[in-house]
Formats: C-alpha cells, structure tokens, sequence
DNA sequence: CCAATCTGTCACCGATCGGTGATTAGCAAG
DNA sequence: CTTGCTAATCACCGATCGGTGACAGATTGG
C-alpha cells in the first residue's frame, strides 16, 4: 500500500520514510496477501508468525490483534479459499456438450489437473494436509474439499455414473493421482519414474489419465 | 552436575542410573532406530538434531560423531530403506499365475497399497516427498523409488503391457493415486470425500482400484 | 482543548533450535 | 599405576521461535 501519503502534510520530501498509513482494513489485507504469498512461495514448513509478520512488513503482535494469532490467520485464508474454485476452474462445460458420465470426468480431470498445475498456493495446501494433521490444517482442507464439492455438483448436471461402478470411490482415486502427481512434479520434475518436466511430459501424463477415465466410464 | 553422585559405590539400589555401555556401533543403532521411529511416529515436522538426541537417550554430539550431522543420519536411513521392499513385500506371485499384464498390475497395486498402509516410515517419506524439495529428502526419494523399481521389475518378468497404451504413465498414476490415498486416510480418514477409516472402505477403495486398473489393461 | 481510543512499534520473555568446544568416564596396553 | 584412546556428557553459543506488555503517534468524540 504504496499510496496515501502525501496524505500527510510534509512540505518537502521525506527522505525515505514509507510512512505506514494507519488503516486497519488495508492492514489486514496487507498480512492476509503476505500469508497466502508466503505460503505458496516458501511452504508450509516455515510458516508462522514471525514470517509473516516479516512478510507483511508489519509487526507481529498486528496478527495477533487482527485475527487472533497464527490459527485465525489460516482461518481467513481457508475462507478466501472459497472463491478459489469459481476463480481458477471455469464454471460451465465450455461449450461442450457432455453426454456420458464419462465425458464429465475427462472434462473435469483435466480441468482440475491443469488449475492445480497453475496454482502453487493450493498445492502448497494439498501438500500441507497430507503431511500434518493439526487443527489449522483441517480448517483447510475442508474449505478446499467443500469448494471443490460444490463445483463438482454444479458441473455434474444431470449426468449419472454407469450402474456397476462406484463412482465416489473411482473418482477418489482419479483425484488422488491427479493430486500427488501434480505435488511430486512440483518437487522433483517427476512422479514413479514419470518425467514432468515440459508441456510433452504433461501431454502423456493428460493422456494417460483420460486413458484410464475412459477406461473405467467408457 | 548435579552432584557426584556419590555415585559409585552405593550399596543398595541405585535409583534410575540406567547404566550407559559404552559401546560405538550399539549406540549408533540406537540413534538409527530413534530417528526412524521420531520420523514414522512425529514425522518430519519436528525432526531435528535435538529431538533425535533426545529419543536415542544421548547427547547429539554423537549424532555429529557417528553420522556427520543429521544429514548423514537421513542417508542412513535411506540406506537401510533399501532392504524395505525384501522386508515387507513378497517377491513371489503368492503362488498366482500372472497371465496378463493386467493380471500382473492388480496384484503389484493391491501389493503397494498394503504395504504403504502398513508402514508408517514409508508413509512419513512419502509425505516428506511431496512437502519440502531439500537435498536431504532427495536421498530418501532416490533409494525409495530405486527399490520399488527393482521390485518391480523382479515381478514384471517377461510380462508387456498392450500395445497403445504408455504404461509408464498410466503405472505413474495408478502408484500416485495409491501414495495419496493412504496418505490422505492416515491424517484424515478420507480422501476427496471417500471414507478411509474401516476395512470396508478399504475394501470398496481396493476394488475401485482394480476396476481402474483392469479398465485399463483388460 | 483534553481524553479516550485505535493503529502501529518496540523491547523483552522463556523455550528451543542447530552447532561446537571442553570435559569426564571407562577401557586397554605399556 | 600410569598413559592414551575413545565413548559419552556437559556447558555454552547465537539465532530464532511464539507470545506479551508497554509505549508512541494519530484520530476522533466530547
């Protein structure tokens, strides 16, 4: 929050000040982003209080006061989350008419693969929740999970899953390798000795997930 | 030093003393498994120099002395990972004939799976894998995939996959779909809506398993 | 104008972290 | 017994952690 000041009425230039505006709202903003950047750029592993105060270029004790300390502070983050769905997955079939359950779940594998893919911030959540099992990381993943839920609702229509298939538990499994191959190319360029590194690696990888959507719906 | 202990020489029972043999390669061992179980039961949060010290009962000077720091001590881990598929996986068909490559991934799947749930260090590396992107958990990645591709490979014998179909990344998958789904149900009982808690889940979760994997390969 | 309130900063706390000498305690050869 | 070697411990370092109390400056209501 570069801005506003002049508000103030210095007469000539103040040397390098970067007054801070006394503004709670944009404050808050201010420590929220530097969160959500910290947590996508650095990890969960070294997240806290300290590094986010360092982020936001604020003093801690503003966290503690605005959103009660580290735990509020993923709070606000999983509600931001809510949004993340409609911002990243587009909402409708893109013009394509889905006919078969098994057009929707190609569809929508490789809709989440590629939102995933772009979205560092939600890998960094999708690794954090396998990895620990605290209270801040629960509050989460069931932000993400219930997002998620609904987009899938909302995209499923009218389409049903073939009798004879347990649809919740084969699109688990879909989701699941979408997640951890996504989370290891993130780390390492590669996954079970799959290479992931450029747009071709990637080609085989879309391919071979929609070889097994269709190998399952048809 | 609290006090001298009269130390030697007492007569009757001497309280807690715990008497410390001094004895190099016992002790090594004894830090081994400290920080294999730290790492399967806290995982890899809160392992660190100090709590290793603390589990194995010693100073962590000899966690410097005998493995160079906790470095090496991870590299010692990896080494012993080696022996982890031998230890924990058949090398057999179980008396099976595997006529198809199909044949062939169902048991390697329903295999892995077993064996991951089973393991808590295995899971916590997986875990380690996919979170942090540190030399010390590159080592641990290597030997663990370099095992499991041998382990594969014994198996596989003169087995092929169909043609028209990448096996190396439709296998990818179906691996990372195993990884994430045990990973999810050991700190939350579920993965993307689908209950892990029971063997009945399990079981649903397995047969969904090889429905993929016989979609796939027949 | 003063006083209350709000925003932001600073200094400090105890605990723990990784890391490094210096020191003690047991064992064996001379 | 003395001398060395080595296993093992102790004591301490600076840095950072999460957390708190006190304080300074701006804003606002009376």
């Amino acid at each position: 929050m570069a801005v506003a000041n002049a508000a103030v009425k210095i007469p000539f230039e103040a040397p390098a000040p970067e007054k801070r505006v006394r503004n709670r709202a944009a404050t808050e903003q201010v420590i929220l982003d530097a969160a959500k950047r910290l947590l996508a750029e650095e990890g969960f592993q070294n997240f806290g209080i300290n590094a986010v105060a360092r982020g936001a270029g604020c003093d801690k004790q503003l966290i503690y006061r605005y959103y009660g300390g580290l735990n509020g502070l993923v709070e606000a983050i999983g509600t931001d989350l809510g949004g993340w769905v409609k911002d990243r997955i587009p909402d409708d079939t893109g013009g394509m008419f889905l006919l078969t359950y098994g057009d929707l779940m190609e569809r929508l594998s490789m809709l989440f693969l590629d939102a995933l893919r772009a979205d560092p911030l939600m890998r960094r959540i999708v690794a954090w929740e396998v990895s620990e099992s605290s209270e801040q990381v629960r509050r989460l993943s069931e932000a993400r999970s219930k997002a998620l839920a609904g987009w899938i609702e909302r995209m499923r229509g009218s389409l049903v899953p073939p009798k004879g298939v347990d649809a919740q538990a084969v699109n688990a499994m879909i989701f699941a390798a979408i997640q951890h191959i996504v989370l290891a190319s993130a780390v390492s360029d590669q996954c079970a000795g799959l290479p992931l590194k450029n747009g071709k690696d990637w080609e085989k990888a879309a391919i071979a997930l929609k070889r097994i959507v269709r190998g399952v719906y048809g």
